[in-house]
RNA sequence: GGCGAGGUAGCAAAGUGGUAAUGCGCUGGUCUGCAAAACCGGUAUUCGCGGGUUCGAUUCCCGCCCUCGCCUCCA
């Protein structure tokens, strides 16, 4: 079988997704940081690793995925003293709607998920080990920095090098916690406690304080997964400096290679430009429900896009996507019987007895770097003869199962929420009183040829949001389409 | 200033050195009293602009213009 090819933001160069044991794919994702609720921009990375981790054991590979929670940072901790609870209880809320949301948006729970404040003597291990092998430094006041010069690839995962970073910093990069550092691109490994931390701080050899920010990646990406493990991956922004940071210390301090493979998704965008509370422009899971849309549609949406290339986010997309969906179930439903689930395709295919059937275009453009637009395309064209022929009649038994199976793949890859088909009986349970009997007297005085009143009901039944359809023998309510 | 991504029909978006997938929209038709839904068909002589290489470029090379991201916390 096929395997994945994924573009390596290192090499530049599309590799062969493949576990380097021969068994396990592992992989480590950077998390949400747990100081409020997720913005949809948050889920489009969580969702491409979504796609990719299902393709990946779709093409019969187990894998290995560890997500972490950053549960302590300076907004953490100041979001939760101005919110007047514990550092454990804020960021426990936000970590449960996190999971909720995640849910929601079918979103495979990762096999581990971390989180920094129950890693802290990980992290100090890993201060320890950079401090006795010359890359780390004390600085007077009770921190500890990473010495960059005493690592010399570093800036080649996001290609600039030292000089520029010092050019491009500006002039505002003296944050007042960090005056100490021997050089401007030295990064902080353990922040001293400071009065605003109030009792958020630990214990270490250096005195009191914490891990600084990109330390919990590598200690438990590590431990997790190994010193080395077969990939990294997170949204573009995190290439400068977290991801450059989380190689130096890893692999100064274990001197082998960190992540094999650097995967990295662009950024979601909202009216042109990049999603931000200052633009106002940030929507969560729960604006787009208030908006009359499911996590279904959000997570197709986002999907739709290639995961290498910036999308604009629109209402629009999430109404093209309720209509994909719909095409979708309504094949499905037509199709009959059920569709192997998840677990099943890939004991299948980790079997070698997976075939994608007539789908085989569609998860062909899914294996070459993630092509989603691709795999669609294909999808729709594989999908107009099978319908054709479905309503024909003219599917053999075999050439279903085929396509019960080929399409299952797809849906499991992209991990679609498939929404009902409205059948009358469910759909006329749904429909307030006072509606049904519109729409009944609207009937009667179609069967009586009385058009202006019949029409003039129909319209009144639009304006409160339903749509009327006849049918051969009779009608059907449903609420309107937006 | 440095690094990176991208400019393809009304919108979204693939793609290839040999002549433009797909979805939405729009539009014509079938159906209908008229609609809606569904179905059938149409919808880029052209791929930001100007050069070059080539028998042939949207696809390769050079220059230019424009958009966006990163360089500071960020998915």
């Amino acid at each position: 079988m096929k395997l994945l090819s994924l573009h390596d933001t290192l090499s530049r160069k599309r590799q062969e997704v493949l576990p380097s044991d021969g068994k396990v794919f592992r992989f480590y994702c950077c998390g949400p940081t747990v100081y409020g609720p997720a913005h949809i921009g948050n889920f489009r990375t969580f969702l491409v690793q979504d796609l990719l981790r299902r393709v990946v054991e779709l093409s019969g590979i187990e894998t290995c995925h560890v997500r972490n929670i950053t549960d302590v940072d300076d907004k953490t901790i100041r979001e939760s003293q101005s919110a007047g609870i514990s550092l454990a209880d804020f960021t426990a809320g936000w970590t449960a709607r996190f999971h909720d949301d995640a849910r929601a948006l079918n979103i495979l729970k990762p096999h581990v998920e971390p989180g920094a404040v129950q890693h802290i003597p990980e992290q100090i291990t890993l201060i320890e080990t950079l401090l006795a092998s010359g890359h780390a430094y004390c600085s007077g006041d009770g921190s500890v920095y990473f010495k960059v010069s005493s690592y010399a690839p570093y800036g080649r995962l996001s290609r600039l090098d030292t000089r520029e970073l010092r050019a491009g910093a500006g002039e505002s990069a003296n944050d007042a916690d960090e005056y100490d550092k021997d050089n401007v691109s030295d990064f902080v490994l353990w922040k001293t406690r400071k009065p605003v931390d109030g009792e958020n701080y630990w214990e270490s050899p250096w005195g009191e304080g914490r891990p600084g920010w990109h330390l919990e990646c590598s200690a438990m990406g590590m431990k997790y997964l190994g010193e080395s493990f077969d990939l990294h991956a997170g949204g573009v922004d995190l290439c400068f400096p977290h991801h450059e940071n989380e190689i130096a210390q890893s692999e100064a301090a274990t001197g082998k290679t960190f992540a094999r493979h650097w995967f990295h998704n662009e950024h979601l965008m909202v009216d042109g430009s990049k999603m931000s509370k200052s633009l106002g422009n940030l929507y969560t899971l729960a604006d787009i429900m208030e908006r009359g849309f499911g996590p279904g549609e959000l997570r197709y949406a986002l999907l739709a896009g290639s995961c290498r290339t910036k999308i604009n986010f629109s209402m629009e997309r999430l109404q093209e996507a309720q209509g994909n969906l719909q095409r979708l179930a309504a094949f499905i439903a037509k199709l009959g019987g059920s569709l192997p689930a998840y677990d099943e395709l890939c004991r299948l295919a980790a079997a070698g007895s997976l075939d994608t059937g007539p789908f085989l275009p569609v998860w062909e453009a899914l294996l070459e770097d993630l092509n989603t637009p691709a795999a669609l395309g294909q999808l729709f064209t594989v999908l107009k003869p099978l319908e054709k022929a479905l309503a024909a009649g003219s599917l053999k038994e075999e050439e279903m199962d085929a396509a019960r199976t080929g399409l299952a793949v797809i849906v499991q890859a992209f991990g679609w929420i498939i929404p009902e088909v409205a059948d009358e009986a469910g759909n006329a349970a749904d429909v307030p009183v006072e509606i049904a009997q519109m729409a009944e007297q609207r009937w009667a005085a179609k069967q009586e040829k009385n058009w202006q009143e019949s029409d003039r009901l129909r319209d009144e039944l639009a304006v409160a949001g339903w749509t009327i359809k006849d049918t051969a023998d009779g009608y059907e309510v449903e609420p309107s389409r937006q």
